[in-house]
DNA sequence: GCTTGCTATGAAACGAGTTTCATAGTTTAA
DNA sequence: TTAAACTATGAAACTCGTTTCATAGCAAGC
């Protein structure tokens, strides 16, 4: 393979006139740029990427870290980084954690590696303060809030659309709320949140009325039937497709109201009220964040959506 | 940001001492080894991966053509290659073309310039022909069967899978059966199998059944009122959202018999047939090619789930 | 006529690693 | 005892681009 060496040689000229003509720099006879073009064509030349990279000390690479992409929740916010990026001329790169802390900080160390530009953290599975050390080597962007303005993020604002779920639970009568949440060891910071708004506007709220550990769908069949158990009437769950198996599931005759919180098909299908969290919106919010090396915080719109 | 020389000059070693100490190269006194490793904890010092990239002729990076993320085939699809790739240290880019085959052009001039190791097509925009001049920069393998081996590829059984899915709708007397298909511009080779298939199974199969366009879920309510326009009582559509929505808006008492072709939660639900093409698996064996830079072509087997 | 300023060019340094090769001291084997 | 083999080390070349700097021709400005 050809390196600008070889086109230097062939042509004639410098390594550096064969630099310019591919930078499009002024500063070159037209016959030269010509003729370095032709022999550019000739030996099918194209710069290698990385040795530009190295000079530039940039990548054009931007990474994400995500648990897993085969999830709607991921898929959008990937699919708005995604699409913002390539605007921008980012190939962005994937780096899935499965929630595995020291899978995680492997990635940070490549990161170091300086393997990236950026890096854009959909959900953590290390503390925050184990990110502040790598702050150094490039803009890190979460998706999710982080404490005291101590890091820049695009989130989803789910205070807003669960206390909007609240309300109205509550205006349709509602009397036993439950809520299906995620893991219970190293509970989440939006199942806290989760908890807490439901104390609020439910003082009744029995905190036994939370279905642990509910992270796929199958997990709906199990929480139909606590439900059932507990004369739960109205239900906040994780996610639609929890949502949609947690009613397939329902025995008695009378459905509890429940709200998803993804807005996929199948909320319209089965008519359960679900949020629309503008992944997309978010996931280009968090590009930008990078893109301008931003510490802004920044929480998106959502859209509840009622049926 | 330290590199290696600043470790060398600190040390008093040579670089190439410093490299050997780095990649775990025997030749080094042990007590050097401990200095050289303890100026480095000190300056933070961690390998410029760009570098070595260049270095070495390789970068580790491997990345996947698709048309786009949030679409459950390719995120399962790429959930497969993904967890391959990690466990071999690969790091995936993703390089979403949206069907436009300039920008897919763009991505192998990218590769050219040897910014990545390898290519996963899962869906191609343009030619086959047009991929062949940049198989000398490294293995492509794509995920769709390629004419007469030319080319690698790990593909789903989606001969296996339509015939199957055809003898069950025969079996269940069906008379009139109908299709839903994709673009109907430029039509895909997959498109083109499923309507030899048809008239193979069902020799009086009639083409005005089939729907064209039929892309994402909302276009399965058009579908409904043409296939029931048109008495349609048995349908294979392109996938399982398209059938929820068209079994949803269907008027008439009697529903078809509809099969699907992605094995969504949606399909159990709503109680209709489907087939799992066992994405994930398609999408590991695909990195394994690239891995063994293999010229196999192998078929996916499937799994029919009638209901 | 002399100083600027612009066009045009290439040698060499730079980015940050790895690898080859030469050298030399020690062991080991015959 | 001597040759071969192994350990240990570093200078310099190599990966392949970009950028700096020096040089020089030529035209415009005063």
């Amino acid at each position: 393979m050809a390196n600008i060496r070889d086109i230097a040689k062939l042509t004639g000229y410098s390594v550096t006139t064969i630099s310019r003509v591919i930078n499009n720099h002024p500063y070159v006879d037209e016959k030269k740029r010509q003729k370095v073009l032709k022999v550019i064509d000739e030996l099918n030349y194209t710069p290698n990427r990385t040795a530009q990279n190295l000079s530039y000390g940039k990548t054009h690479n931007l990474a994400v870290i995500l648990p897993f992409v085969n999830h709607p929740f991921y898929s959008q916010l990937l699919n708005g980084i995604l699409e913002a990026a390539f605007s921008r001329q980012y190939k962005v790169s994937l780096l899935p954690t499965n929630y595995d802390t020291k899978l995680e900080h492997q990635y940070l160390e490549d990161f170091a590696a300086k393997s990236f530009d950026g890096l854009i953290v959909t959900t953590r599975s290390n503390h925050l303060d184990d990110f502040i050390p790598y702050f150094q080597y490039g803009p890190i962007i979460f998706c999710e809030e982080t404490p005291d303005g101590k890091a820049p993020y695009a989130a989803i604002d789910l205070k807003g659309s669960l206390s909007e779920s609240l309300t109205y639970l509550k205006e349709q009568g509602i009397q036993r709320l439950g809520l299906t949440l995620g893991r219970s060891k190293r509970i989440s910071r939006n199942s806290k949140l989760t908890i807490q708004l439901s104390r609020e506007y439910f003082p009744e709220f029995d905190e036994k009325n939370i279905f642990w550990d509910c992270c796929i769908g199958e997990d709906g069949v199990k929480a139909a039937a606590f439900f059932e158990e507990r004369g739960v009437d109205g239900i906040i769950a994780i996610g639609d497709e929890i949502s949609a198996v947690l009613l397939q599931h329902w025995t008695s005759s009378k459905k509890p109201l429940i709200i998803g919180r993804e807005d996929l098909l199948i909320s319209e299908i089965m008519g359960f009220s679900t949020i629309n969290h503008h992944l997309k919106d978010c996931g280009q919010a968090a590009f930008q964040l990078f893109y301008e090396n931003s510490q802004e915080q920044i929480k998106i719109p959502y859209e509840f959506i009622p049926r």
